[in-house]
DNA sequence: AGAGGCAATTTTTTT
DNA sequence: AATTGCCTCT
């Protein structure tokens, strides 16, 4: 077989296949959008196996979830082949031994791992993963024993300091050797008794994950040893989005590579062994996509590849398989105007394609409609289906109009916000009486929930136990255990007892690794959220009121009992970096993809338990989008890097939204808000509309916009423009008030003003006729305040209404355009 | 002690 | 508009 006819390079370019097959030693992989870059990796990772590296032996590591989810998926069709028909979902198919990860994921198991062995300051191999409202709990803390106020030091700017500091591997002992000015010495302060504060709650934050680790491979000979044992080859997707930390990880994780010798043998490679020195990582980005500068990225290190890691191959992907040249064409116009950038071709063989539309809408209502229509026609006349279909916005707060257009022309939807769910109140409510199962020292978790739902433990009372806590250093559940001695009520005091009681019932008091807690995680995740009288809690408020919003929350407390259930069903201890420990791989045995998967020890509860919180902790926004939902996505533009759909339409491309106000500033700010915008632009395979609005109402105030200047800079050779922001006079001159707010919308797309305005007619006298279809006499509602109440009667005419019997509230008129109804049944 | 109401205030993006 | 925090009332 001659190497072009092996499988793993077929369909590939020229420097698609020198990617996939480079030899070893650092390759940079400048891989323009849709230039096939995921290709490379996952073929490259299938490549190396095949040439006789141990899939022990490789890591690839992303930046989300999702991310790393399918390009598993990807690789183990690769070395498996496809999965049968007939797959037992139950035994979930992997290449063993094989590190695919997110870096955060990949930093807290090697810190559970190593953290004792490093002794690394504060962190104990229990920490509890903060997620920014819980750091924002401690820095507020810090800010008021410091005597400082909130409205001075901001507890949210406060922690994007220490963020950024910690981004650039700067601890508060360096930060305060560096603070010359008052600002930086009480910042240093604050970051110092943050730290504390961390350290004391058994807590880490996402910075720490990366600081700390970078922070261990560093120090400690070893432990850094052990690693690049084991990881001969890395793998790093996206790496204009790294930061100074990860950069670090990556480096101390490459080491000095191996020896030349131990790629002689590998099949299908170039007698070049000028290439074949130095460590064995290989980095793929673009510097067109760096977006997320403000959380620390760092363009040098994708830009001074070639002299961090001297005799690095570079590899140029430009050619574009993805988008049509018109789509293209505009974004390469728009990301020339980028002045800090190297210019380099991003080309398509492919002709035809149909031109971008840019439109100039009147409003976020008019704008959210024309999208929703176009969507329609897409998929009733053009057959699209709707999972081809996606929003992007700038900020999350725009998806709001968009899901009431989407939702008024039933087209199904999904809006891609991973971390939703567990942020929802009583989720996590029941997320923190497990992390304090998890950790008992979690003062931030133990104080939402200690009297929720109420049991006695009051402000005087725990205020009361605080001060023991704080006097004697203890955490506060330590504390409640003695409450007898703070003098608190002996109401109080019983309370506590009971609460500790409690906790103690779930953990086996302490001894949670041994037999006396047993069960499954879902077990006790049900169990966490009946016993607590969580549930009971919200079944007593949802039978009270009958609203939707309660009835919600036992849902949702179910689903997360079921989400523990699917957690540990997929739990798959060979795919955590540092099974080797709990299940040695034999490191000399050769690879056989066939070989059936060992039997590996269940983990006992509390590391199941630990691991679940863990999960939960690091999803992603972008996690949350499943291309098998029949439904169009709605994301932050942020959240759509790396996806692609044939219809894309872009909204909010106004002056202050995108380019994001917060950007004016600043030049290079602008210019990431441009990449922004182009991660957006080449998202699209096909179709791509952007659209504007005259008038945007933010947070209460509507405001007239000025057009994005991208959408000027996008040019006009591939974009076709049209202004419908006064395709009809909306505001009744006599009052000056805006009228009711219909127009024909497939026609508004067509900008067909005559069939507008007849259009426009006809729908108030048809308005009656709809509301009386939608909501027939008789029929059962759900208000998302009154509950379910039944419908008793409908009027017609501009503001169709009506009249709604509730349990909860008796009799309601209701404006259909405004109650957001639902129906039931 | 605890719930409910009112006022103030708003990081844009996320692991 | 919506969330969050503070304060009052029961």
């Amino acid at each position: 077989m001659t190497q072009s006819d092996h499988p793993l390079l077929k369909g590939l370019t020229p420097p698609q296949r020198e990617a996939v097959m480079h030899a070893g030693g650092p390759m940079l992989v400048l891989a323009a959008a849709g230039s096939g870059k995921t290709r490379v990796i996952t073929r490259r990772i299938a490549w190396l196996i095949q040439s006789g590296a141990a899939p022990w032996s490789i890591m690839a590591l992303t930046f989300t979830n999702k991310a790393a989810g399918e390009m598993r998926e990807r690789v183990t069709e690769l070395i498996l082949g496809p999965a049968p028909e007939d797959a037992d979902p139950e035994s979930p198919r992997f290449v063993r031994g094989l590190t695919v990860t997110t870096f955060h994921a990949l930093c807290a198991r090697l810190l559970r791992r190593y953290a004792e062995e490093a002794n690394l300051p504060g962190v104990k191999p229990d920490f509890t993963i903060y997620p920014t409202s819980d750091q924002l709990a401690i820095i507020k803390q810090a800010v008021k024993d410091a005597d400082l106020s909130t409205t001075n030091w901001a507890p949210r700017s406060v922690l994007s300091a220490i963020s950024a500091a910690k981004n650039e591997l700067v601890t508060a002992r360096q930060y305060e050797a560096n603070a010359v000015d008052f600002y930086h010495k009480t910042i240093a302060k604050l970051y110092a008794a943050y730290e504390r504060g961390m350290h004391r709650a058994g807590a880490v934050d996402f910075d720490d994950l990366l600081l700390l680790t970078a922070t261990m491979l560093r120090d400690n000979a070893s432990i850094r040893g052990a690693c690049q044992d084991r990881w001969r080859h890395l793998l790093i997707d996206e790496y204009q989005d790294t930061n100074k930390a990860q950069f670090e990880i990556a480096r101390l994780l490459a080491g000095d590579g191996r020896p030349a010798d131990e790629l002689a043998d590998m099949p299908g490679v170039e007698a070049d062994t000028s290439t074949r020195t130095g460590p064995d990582i290989c980095v793929v980005g673009d510097p067109d996509q760096a977006i997320y500068g403000w959380r620390g990225a760092d363009l040098s290190n994708i830009l001074d590849f070639e002299t961090q890691f001297p005799g690095a191959r570079v590899v140029k992907l430009g050619q574009n398989f993805r988008s049509t040249a018109p789509i293209l064409g505009a974004a390469d116009t728009l990301i020339k105007r980028n002045k800090q950038r190297k210019d380099k071709p991003l080309f398509t063989d492919r002709d035809g394609g149909e031109r971008v539309t840019a439109v100039l809408c009147r409003d976020e209502h008019h704008e959210s409609n024309l999208i929703a229509d176009w969507f329609t026609n897409l998929h009733e006349n053009a057959g699209v289906p709707w999972r081809e279909m996606a929003v992007f916005y700038r900020t999350n707060a725009l998806s709001r109009v968009m899901e009431e257009s989407l939702r008024t022309a039933r087209i199904p939807y999904v809006i891609a916000r991973g971390t939703a769910f567990y942020e929802r109140e009583e989720v996590r409510d029941a997320l923190s009486y497990l992390r304090v199962v998890a950790n008992q020292a979690d003062d931030v978790s133990l104080g939402r929930i200690v009297n929720k739902p109420t049991r006695g433990l009051g402000k005087t009372s725990l205020d009361r136990i605080a001060l023991l806590a704080g006097r004697e250093g203890l955490p506060m559940f330590e504390a409640l255990r003695r409450a007898p001695e703070t003098g608190a009520a002996p109401g109080a005091v019983k309370s506590a007892a009971r609460f500790v009681q409690l906790i103690d019932d779930w953990t086996g008091a302490g001894s949670f690794m041994g037999a006396s807690v047993s069960g499954t995680l879902a077990e006790l995740v049900g169990r966490v959220i009946d016993e607590s009288g969580l549930s009971a809690h919200y079944r007593k408020v949802a039978n009270a009121s009958g609203a939707e919003s309660d009835e919600e929350r036992l849902d949702n407390l179910d689903e997360l009992v079921s989400s523990a259930r699917d957690f540990e069903a997929e739990f798959d201890p060979l795919a955590d970096p540092i099974a080797d420990e709990a299940d040695p791989l034999d490191m000399d045995a050769p690879f056989d993809p066939d070989a059936e998967a060992p039997a590996v020890p269940v983990p006992p509860l509390l590391a199941m338990l630990r691991a679940f919180l863990e999960s939960v902790a690091l999803v992603a926004d972008a996690d949350a989008t499943d291309p098998d939902q029949g439904a169009v996505t709605l994301m932050t533009l942020h959240a759509a890097k790396g996806l692609e759909f044939d219809a894309a339409a872009m909204i909010g491309l106004e002056e202050g939204l995108l380019p994001h106000s917060r950007a004016f500033e600043s030049e290079a700010e602008l210019e990431e808000e441009r990449r922004l915008a182009f991660v957006g632009i080449t998202r699209a395979r096909k179709l791509l509309h952007m659209t504007s609005a005259r008038y945007r109402t933010v947070r209460g105030a509507t405001e007239r916009t000025i057009p994005s200047r991208f959408l000027s800079e996008v040019g006009t050779d591939h974009v076709v423009t049209s202004d419908q922001s006064d395709a009809w006079d909306d505001v009744d001159q006599t009052t000056d008030q805006p009228r009711e707010r219909s127009y024909d919308r497939g026609a508004a797309v067509r900008g067909d003003l005559d069939r507008v305005r007849e259009q426009r007619r006809q729908i108030s006298a048809t308005a009656s006729d709809l509301a009386r279809e939608e909501y027939p006499e008789g029929c059962t509602v759900r208000h998302p305040q009154f509950g379910e109440g039944r419908v008793m009667r409908v009027m017609g005419g501009q503001h169709a209404r009506a009249v709604v019997r509730f349990a909860s509230v008796g009799e309601k008129t209701l404006v259909l355009e405004y109650a957001r109804l639902r129906r039931v049944r």
